[in-house]
DNA sequence: GCGACAG
DNA sequence: ATCTTGTCGC
């Protein structure tokens, strides 16, 4: 059996597969947006994995951007639908996040992703498909780079530097606290980059990671805790 | 040929 | 991603 295919052993597809079904999806991303400017509300995505790997909880939130404050959330449980292979990040966790997405009775404006977008080796991360699939918009927000050099940038939160990688600009790299390392936005779909910065910055009043991350990573990680069997004190 | 490599 | 102890700071 394949070393990527996934723990339940279904078929799936295989790395040449894989990077064939992204090399035809690709043109179908729309790099150029510009994208919603007042959006009123915005989805955070986040999957947690069981220590085993053998199981995956995604979870989505939807955040009114006024307030910050989550106004419908949705999860999903299952197996990784792909083996971990940088660059087909998003074969392993899009069929669980689809699935948590389809829960949602409130239609987020933008899809913020926990990943890459256009700073991904063939200009095709999780932020792309995704949007191509849902049709909606949608950026990348990584929290460690995949490909790209830059210089900068500059100590305070609003600071950019241009991530470009082979002689391209795929992305930029913000800072959103002070003194505090930087994270990695790039367009995934419908999005111009200008927006999608704008965006991330608007969701991180407070800390380094977008406040739609935040609330998807903590209920994503709560019910992979509860899928996994009740946490119950020995004393 | 050898490392690096989103989560 | 997940496993992990202590530590520094508001």
């Amino acid at each position: 059996m394949p070393q990527w295919d996934g723990a339940a052993g279904s078929p799936g597809l295989t790395v040449a597969e894989a990077v064939a079904v992204q090399d035809r999806l690709r043109p179908r991303a729309d790099l150029v947006g510009p994208g919603p400017r007042r959006p009123a509300t915005v989805a955070g995505l986040d999957v947690a994995y069981a220590p085993d790997g053998d199981l995956l909880a995604a979870a989505v939130t939807v955040l009114d951007t006024a307030t910050l404050t989550v106004v419908d959330h949705a999860v999903s449980v299952g197996r990784p639908a792909f083996g971990y292979v940088p660059g087909l990040f998003a074969f392993r966790e899009l069929p669980a996040l689809l699935a948590a997405l389809d829960r949602l009775t409130v239609r987020p404006e933008l899809l913020v992703c926990d990943g890459h977008g256009l700073a991904h080796p063939r200009r095709f991360g999780l932020a792309c498909h995704l949007g191509v699939v849902t049709g909606l918009p949608a950026i990348g927000v990584g929290k460690t780079p995949l490909v790209g050099t830059w210089t900068g940038p500059g100590p305070r939160r609003g600071d950019t530097a241009e991530l470009v990688d082979a002689g391209e600009v795929v992305g930029r790299v913000l800072r959103t606290r002070d003194g505090v390392k930087p994270v990695f936005v790039s367009v995934g779909h419908r999005m111009g980059l200008d927006n999608a910065v704008a965006q991330v910055l608007a969701s991180t009043p407070r800390y380094r990671l977008p406040e739609t991350t935040r609330t998807a990573d903590r209920l994503c990680r709560e019910t992979l805790a509860a899928a996994t069997g009740p946490a119950r004190a020995t004393g």
